[in-house]
DNA sequence: CGTCACTTTGAGGCTAGTCAACGGCGGTGG
DNA sequence: CCACCGCCGTTGACTAGCCTCAAAGTGACG
């Protein structure tokens, strides 16, 4: 099951290092309150348990602090169908909060980190300071766009170009510049509704292109403006130069 | 440009026919607040044109009284992508909450009529009547289920048979007990990421198997059962008795 | 009664999935 | 320390579902 933190103290959601999570969008006295609400923080780790599974009454939101955790779905057939992944700053759970049932599963992909907000306690929270209220709303309206984005009809180069811009956009770059997949290529794939042997030979093709390289265990985005224009269609992230050039001939 | 209703009055939500609407989920108090921002409806006409437009400052919500309205985006090489279909009772522009700024467009499939949220009346009653930010809230939280369903990989029959279920679910059949699509096949495609040929194609199949029977413009949906095992995996309708069965074997 | 948009039907092609096999890497245990 | 094992990534050949293109049929509306 979890580990929960050792030390059974409320958040310090003042120091908190993650610039995008919602704290850090709102005044003083939403922050105090969130802040206040905030249960202790957990740790989370691959094959160690769930967040929470579909079906479950939710009971809490979880606000992720480090690491990424991903959020899926299993059909009658047993086929694990990936959902969402959640950077730093994100919630997770906000699509149960029409039912109040968990519609996926959360797990860690890698080391990661959440904070626990109790479903209780955010209600009356919201109620008594409306202004986070519309900061979760945002965040789900956030969501949304992203999941009709998903939705659509794309090539397999467009969509992942589109995850690849993304993902640097959400999880910067590491010291050296390149990108990290936190997931597994097959997880990607599940994402992007791409089988892993597709994902791997449209990796590939990027890299013929000379719009990626493979440093370690990273990429390397070299052209990225070659990578926005091809995500474009996507709308998740802004057109390139050449893009933008074409649309203006 | 829009025909605004002629009186303007406030709209009497109290008598509104429109049982799945926001101010029906509430209790008396919201319902009043609710009921007392509305600005007067809108009758709405396909080519009359739209609601708001991708890219415009949003500046209300809508929510839909009568009729059919879809949201589409349009890319930069013209195709027009549809994001969704509001029936009476949903939120037009949830997911410009984010931004403040409409990610798609709206227009009338067929003739409509929508109540007017203005905006900072919203965020105002929000403020003030938290529980009205709650049922937001579900609303938004209920589309985002929908996104996601819509975003998995099915085929071409698993997609229409839960459409085609989602579709009566929401509309209900008419009085010889048909459903009518009040859009085109086209646009059925275009939101299912199907071509309109696959749809009559698939619809046709649909009725060799004895699933349906088209009666003048509607259809029949004979074997519903069977419509729903075919859709079980979408996730948004229940499986019918058959596909009950073969998980329990 | 003609036009136009939508639906229907057919033929062919392409994208991406499936299946199978191999290579690489990390963890585990002897 | 090294051999083994399992997971993941890679590569190739084949397949299938759906798209594209084309053309004819149907209904609505002026």
């Amino acid at each position: 099951m979890l580990a929960t933190a050792a030390a059974p103290l409320k958040t310090d959601c003042q120091l908190c290092p993650v610039r995008s999570c919602l704290v850090h969008r709102g005044d003083t006295t939403q922050a105090g309150a969130w802040s206040e609400m905030l249960a202790p923080r957990q740790a989370l780790m691959p094959d160690d348990g769930a967040l929470h599974r579909a079906g479950d009454r939710l009971r809490a939101l979880y606000s992720v602090r480090g690491g990424c955790v991903k959020a899926f779905t299993v059909d009658a057939a047993g086929n694990e169908r990936i959902r969402g992944f959640y950077f730093p700053g994100d919630l997770i759970g906000l699509d149960a909060l029409a039912g109040g049932v968990a519609l996926s599963t959360a797990v860690a992909v890698v080391p990661s980190q959440v904070c626990v907000a109790p479903l209780a306690d955010l209600n009356a929270l919201m109620t008594e300071t409306p202004g986070i209220a519309l900061r979760v709303m945002e965040q789900i309206s956030r969501e949304l766009a992203l999941a009709m984005a998903l939705a659509g009809e794309y090539t397999a180069e467009q969509r992942l170009a589109a995850f690849l811009l993304y993902l640097r956009q959400r999880t910067g770059t590491g010291l050296d510049g390149c990108l990290r997949l936190p997931m597994a290529q097959r997880d990607v794939g599940n994402y992007l509704r791409l089988a892993n042997e597709t994902v791997c030979r449209t990796l590939k093709r990027f890299e013929q292109k000379g719009w990626l390289t493979p440093v370690g265990r990273g990429l390397r985005l070299v052209d990225e403006a070659a990578l926005r224009d091809a995500a474009a269609a996507v709308g998740i992230v802004k057109p390139g130069l050449a893009q933008t050039l074409a649309q203006a001939a």
